[in-house]
RNA sequence: GGGCGAAUAGCUCAGGGGGAGAGCACCUGCCUUACAAGCAGGGGGUCGGAGGUUCGAAACCUCCUUCGCCCA
């Protein structure tokens, strides 16, 4: 090992265990294991994606979950992979086609297919590498991908399975149509974004000639396609109008006023055009009172034929145009400016379009009631449990899905037509003929399946399934699953469903829902924002130029970029994965969105350092057979050592308490606290002193060995957090074992516990700080040594103090020390009260007498403000009635206390006062 | 329109029926042999507003205000 270097720097460090774990196969899982299986599947990544930091929280969380489990000696797996991202990935080699002047549609269907596997294989393992980066140990020999030959076969039984049990049809319906991507997508698909609009008010006139009816509208050009006009069945204003017919205009089209009740009787004028071909509740309409289907808006956007005059113009262009036809004609009679919610596709951000179409649906309703029951009898939890009812809200309203999509990556649907007699195939093989007319000219479906098919079977497909391996028995239903609300229908409620028809059991037991990412200011991270952290810059650090390349890469405007300059005119440093990944688990509060600060990974990079030197200053100190692993019954414990093993004792009671009940942010400030502010503040200073003495070598012998210990057993409780510099400094200690990836968890032990020790370490501390407090107030210099005088009401005080007196004078740097009960006072000494022990700091030639007065004025004050607010308590008659007798007793020593402590404040005060008299 | 969540120190947030907490920022003093990426000390909050429940509310309930998200 070579010298421990000053600062801790993660460059160098991380890579090298990372190799160093994943060539010794520390990630693989066995199968053949005996101990109790432990199984997260990873939510598979887009193969397009890089590592942002919502997967590096996602996967940060995941890991701590499966390093802990793997140190608790489970049969641990993380199954790793990613997802083909039908839509996106098409989109990302489309492209880059275009940029080569091709269309996908010169290229053809089987080439386009092989350029994509081309693109994928050489493109598609940026962010495996980056989750590397992150530390995070899945076992990348299983990694799977969902266009996979076996998860392939997966997706086309439970296809043909689905259809066979009447669950998959084809149909014509309404659907969202993205004009851009040419493919239908899913109602999930589509993100309604708030956007200025207009309503316009048009008139129709009656065919009857008499007068006419106005309609209102936000999507004009959709008139063209109209086949009736609707009123409320209640609404008296036109009642008379119901049953009559109205001449559409531009088209001249003869059209029926029609009575349904989904009509907003106060939205715009009362009555509504019906376009049953472009709009989904017109549609419903329309099958109500069999109206006629009249599309005009091609799968391209463009008006079609049945447009007329308007053919060939795109959507926003003939709304232009409708509109100004309209205005000439005389039947605009009102625009009024109209907010409302817009669909977008989520992949490219084109308005969607809703339209008539003929598409594979997958039946929901008879899946979803086994899913809500799942939840609602607890046997899949959801973490927090908040999200349960967004959940059953979903499932009670849930449609059915959409599941077909014209686009050529993906998994293609296992369908064939007989045109010459319009028979349906559905088979997993190739038929070679019709099974009805036994012809053999067969065309096979040209769609492919939605991407969250394929995801949605991902913790059994990844398994093995359809066949019976043994991952699958003994990994499944695996045991929890982390993942952002964002995907909870997306993705969770199906693979839920699907998993219970098909696994006939859940694929989890428990739902761990984090928040998503977000910038300081609470804005969404995003790229054209130009607000995104890169964990990667984060963990291997970025010049100003790198960050600068990046945002504007991502389109970020230019405030932005002014903004990191600005900001961060050096760049970041090598943070490290280990300072990222623990200011995401310390942030990662139950189901809030993390607002990611850089400051506070500074933070806690600044805590990695701080661990590293607490490292050097134990392995300097460290003596040959001796190891953190040396039995501590044989050593000569002291209070100290007494008081750090019970803080060990809680903590680590309390760092698995939180990360048994998903408390990431509790895990990581206890070990915070203990490390930083309890070992390196306290103890190891304690200790330090008790080298330096070497008078007592069986106690310094005592100090060495828990310095190791305790440091070795805390880097075991850091490890899934932090799990870089814990094995560089672990192995670097005294240990048995290959790696601290497989050191068992430690194991609180009561017989490690000594609760009159923490109470006396707690006095010691108090009195220390009270003393530097002083020391503080008058400006005292560090390294000038005081005399102390304590003053103790009891034995058992001075019994106490007796333990302290070798620590009080060196962590106070006192030059003398006298204390009991009956020591007589100082003459001229700054005083205090802890824990009714008196404190006095004589300081004949430094007490500034005055300072004093107002020193002990202001302490009198708090003091009798908290005395005046127990005693009224206990003056309360139905306080002291009604009250748990524990209470009254604690607040009766309160007031004991306080009394105690403001008696001898004043003692303080008098003296001082008939000083400044003299 | 329906639902969910948030409001606590200057900033970011934790907590949760009985003494208001952390990190950062700020102020003061220190290069004290692990660490100046540090050490020691300190200031700072009628816990969004109004009612209610309770012996006791920042916490539980109701309403209101503001903000955010999801679904129509």
């Amino acid at each position: 090992m070579p010298p421990a270097k000053q600062g801790y720097d993660p460059r160098g460090v991380e890579e090298r265990w990372y190799q160093f774990w994943e060539a010794r196969g520390l990630f693989r899982a066995d199968e053949t294991s005996a101990a109790p299986p432990y199984c997260i599947v990873i939510p598979p990544p887009n193969v397009t994606g890089s590592l942002h930091m919502g997967h590096a929280l996602n996967n940060t969380l995941q890991d701590i979950l499966i390093r802990w489990h793997r140190m608790l000696g489970d049969n641990t797996l993380w199954m790793p992979g990613t997802d083909h991202a039908g839509i996106a990935t098409q989109n990302v080699v489309e492209r880059q086609l275009q940029q080569e002047g091709l269309s996908r549609d010169q290229l053809g269907r089987e080439a386009f297919i092989q350029r994509v596997w081309r693109w994928k294989d050489a493109s598609g393992g940026t962010i495996i590498r980056q989750l590397k980066r992150l530390g995070a140990s899945c076992d990348w020999a299983r990694e799977r991908f969902t266009m996979d030959p076996g998860l392939s076969e997966a997706v086309k039984e439970v296809f043909c399975q689905l259809y066979e049990g009447g669950l998959v049809y084809r149909g014509d319906y309404i659907i969202n149509w993205c004009p851009r991507c040419r493919t239908a997508l899913s109602d999930l698909e589509v993100e309604y974004q708030e956007r200025d609009g207009r309503l316009w008010h048009i008139r129709y006139p009656l065919a009857s000639g008499n007068g006419g009816v106005v309609v209102a509208t936000t999507r004009p050009e959709t008139m063209l396609g109209d086949t009736a006009v609707a009123v409320h069945p209640e609404d008296q204003r036109y009642a008379r109008l119901v049953g009559q017919r109205v001449i559409l205009p531009l088209v001249d089209r003869e059209i029926p006023v029609i009575a349904d009740s989904y009509v907003d009787q106060a939205f715009g004028t009362g009555l509504v055009k019906v376009t049953p071909a472009h709009d989904p509740k017109d549609f419903e309409c329309g099958l109500r009172h069999s109206l006629p289907q009249i599309k005009v808006i091609a799968d391209d956007g463009r008006m079609n034929e049945n447009a007329g005059r308007y053919r060939g113009l795109d959507r926003f262009a003939c709304r232009d145009r409708v509109v100004k036809d309209l205005q000439q004609l005389g039947l605009l009679t009102k625009v009024e400016d109209h907010r409302h919610a817009v669909g977008h596709c989520y992949r490219c951000q084109t308005v969607v379009e809703p339209t008539l179409s003929r598409q594979w649906f997958v039946r929901m309703r008879p899946l979803a009631e086994p899913a809500m029951r799942a939840v609602e009898t607890g046997r899949i939890r959801i973490i927090p449990s908040q999200w349960e009812r967004t959940y059953y809200e979903w499932m009670r309203n849930i449609r059915d899905w959409c599941v077909s999509r014209q686009i050529w990556w993906g998994h293609r649907i296992p369908a064939w037509y007989c045109d010459p007699c319009g028979e349906i195939i559905v088979s997993r093989t190739v038929p070679a003929a019709c099974p009805r007319c036994g012809k053999g000219d067969l065309r096979q479906e040209t769609d492919v399946l939605d991407t969250w098919f394929s995801s949605g079977l991902w913790p059994f497909s990844t398994l093995g399934w359809p066949e019976r391996t043994q991952a699958l028995r003994v990994y499944y239903p695996t045991a929890c699953l982390v993942t952002g609300f964002d995907i909870l229908f997306f993705w969770v409620a199906r693979m839920i469903m699907l998993g219970l028809r098909f696994m006939g059991d859940g694929p989890f037991r428990e739902v761990v829902i984090h928040g998503l990412i977000r910038d300081e200011q609470g804005e969404k991270m995003s790229k054209t924002r130009g607000n995104v952290i890169d964990p990667l810059h984060v963990i291997h650090g970025a010049t100003l130029d790198e960050l600068l390349a990046g945002a504007r890469a991502g389109g970020a405007p230019p405030a932005a970029l002014e903004s990191l300059r600005r900001q961060y005119p050096e760049g970041f440093p090598a943070f490290g994965a280990d300072a990222l990944r623990f200011t995401l688990a310390a942030l990662a509060s139950q189901g809030s969105d993390v607002k990611l600060s850089v400051k506070r990974i500074e933070g806690y990079r600044f805590f990695c350092n701080k661990i590293w030197n607490a490292y050097r200053f134990v392995a300097a100190h460290l003596r040959e057979a001796e190891s953190g692993e040396t039995g501590l019954g044989d050593l000569a414990l002291t209070l100290p050592d007494r008081w750090i093993l019970s803080r060990l004792t809680e903590v680590i009671q309390g760092v698995t308490d939180a990360l048994r009940t998903y408390r990431f942010n509790d895990a990581a400030s206890i070990l915070y606290q203990f490390l930083w502010h309890e070992y390196c503040d306290w103890y190891l200073e304690i200790v330090k002193n008790r080298l330096a003495a070497a008078e007592d070598p069986a106690s310094a012998r005592a100090g060495r060995v828990l310095l190791v210990h305790v440091l070795e057993q805390s880097l075991r409780l850091l490890h899934p957090m932090m799990p870089f510099i814990t094995e560089e400094i672990w192995q670097r200690l005294p240990h048995t074992g290959e790696s601290i990836m497989l050191a068992p968890w430690p194991e609180a032990d009561a017989a490690l516990s000594w609760p009159d020790a923490v109470e006396t370490m707690g006095t010691l501390m108090e009195i220390t700080r009270e003393v530097r407090n002083i020391r503080s107030s008058y400006n005292i210099p560090p390294g000038k040594r005081l005399a102390l005088t304590l003053r103790t009401s009891s034995p058992g005080q001075d019994a106490a103090l007796q333990l302290c007196q070798e620590y009080l004078t060196s962590l106070a740097r006192l030059a003398r020390l006298t204390w009991g009960h009956d020591v007589a006072r100082p003459n001229l000494a700054a005083t205090a009260v802890i824990r009714g022990i008196e404190v006095h700091v004589p300081l004949e030639d430094l007490i500034d007498l005055q300072e004093e007065s107002e020193r002990l004025t202001r302490e009198l004050a708090k003091v009798d403000q908290a005395l005046e607010r127990v005693t009224r308590k206990l003056q309360n008659e139905e306080f002291l009635g009604r009250a748990p007798a524990a209470v009254v007793s604690r607040e009766k020593a309160t007031r004991a206390e306080l009394q105690d402590a403001r008696a001898k404040l004043r003692e303080g005060l008098e003296r001082i006062e008939a000083h400044l008299k003299r």
